[in-house]
DNA sequence: GCGAAGCTAGCACAGGTGTGATAGGAGTGA
DNA sequence: TCACTCCTATCACACCTGTGCTAGCTTCGC
């Protein structure tokens, strides 16, 4: 009976995890990985030809998976809209792509070990702008949404708003992976809630 | 004639940073500083006795030289807060700590790159972690700052407002490293500056 | 039973790595 | 001239790396 490739593929991307969150990128050697789930080398380039196939893979499921979650996430927002209260929903959406549970925390954690190893590689990078631009489109939906219920103070730039909000939430990202401190999920909900509601006043 | 050592150790360090730049951390090998600096690695390791002690020191420049940038950029503060525009005065100091000329550009790069190298290396950690505190505290003067000059907002928790500012700049740090089309220094500034005025409104 | 496909393990090679150790050269002071 | 310090270059060692290659092992269809 043959293997489930795609599953056996998982499970060496979650190795390279493992292996990353616990001594860094340059430790996922081929070798490396193979040994973290209990395989050959050979099995491993059975399944990867190349080190460099690996390693994509892995980061591209950091990235598939947090794709995964905020789909999910928006088309709940799109119901509660309507009918709570919209800055909560907005807070709530936003929180998705921020890493506040165990397992986005991982994610979190590989995907910027990745992010600043892959400065020099330009696949890794391409990868990387995408998961971005996913990003600063639900910060730029968010701020148009809250326009278009008229919870947008008078004389304010959608786009520059847009770039704000985006940038306060790769920064909530960073200071919860690396903060000696880090703020917890009220912490990160209360800034997100100060920041939503400051959009509505006039300037 | 004996050479400055200091002087020796500072070339290392930046023949370092040309090829942590030029393909990342995991290039900067003993042999290869030594071929940048136009060296053997016999000579290096006069100087640096093993390749940890060497990359700390160029991670430690890195900080250094922002510390005094920052430094200098505190005291002209003072000098300006009392006088012409405060907010403005306010974006200026907060530019300083972020890359917006080449110099500061090539520094921060650096940074990026060992802080996200250095997620598994305590002690690289702990050196970036001096530097955050140091961003960390230049938010919160420039809040209560703010509020000393009765430009704060009433209602506002000078605490949270701090921690958001951070957050803000570290995003807009991290945007103008890595976004595929980084925001230049007039948008930065923009952002900062509905930033600063925002604190100025009423909740 | 018999092939064949799918998968695994292991070897071999040519490199690169950090670092210990040692020899040589250049300049200085007695 | 001698000795001495400072600096440099080089070799050696043991180890790890990615990857090409191949032999063997299961497990299937017939």
């Amino acid at each position: 009976m043959p293997i489930d490739h795609d599953q056996r593929r998982a499970e060496l991307a979650d190795a390279v995890w493992r292996i990353v969150l616990r001594e860094g990128v340059p430790a996922a050697s081929v070798r490396g990985v193979a040994r973290e789930a209990g395989l050959s080398t050979g099995s491993v380039r059975y399944f990867f030809t190349t080190q460099d196939e690996l390693l994509r893979f892995a980061m591209r499921e950091v990235v598939s998976r947090a794709e995964r979650r905020v789909q999910a996430g928006a088309g709940w927002r799109t119901r509660e809209v309507g009918e709570g209260d919209p800055i909560a929903a907005g807070v709530d959406l936003l929180k998705q792509v921020l890493p506040l549970d165990a397992e986005r925390l991982t994610e979190a954690r590989v995907w910027f070990a990745f992010t600043a190893h892959g400065t020099t590689d330009p696949d890794v990078r391409r990868i990387r702008q995408e998961a971005d631009e996913g990003v600063k489109g639900l910060c730029r939906t968010c701020v148009s949404d809250l326009d278009g219920l008229g919870l947008l103070g008078a004389g304010r730039d959608l786009a520059l708003e847009a770039e704000r909000l985006w940038a306060l939430l790769d920064g909530l990202t960073l200071h919860v992976l690396l903060a000696p401190e880090p703020p917890g999920p009220d912490a990160v909900a209360a800034v997100l809630d100060r920041h939503l509601r400051d959009l509505g006043l006039n300037t």
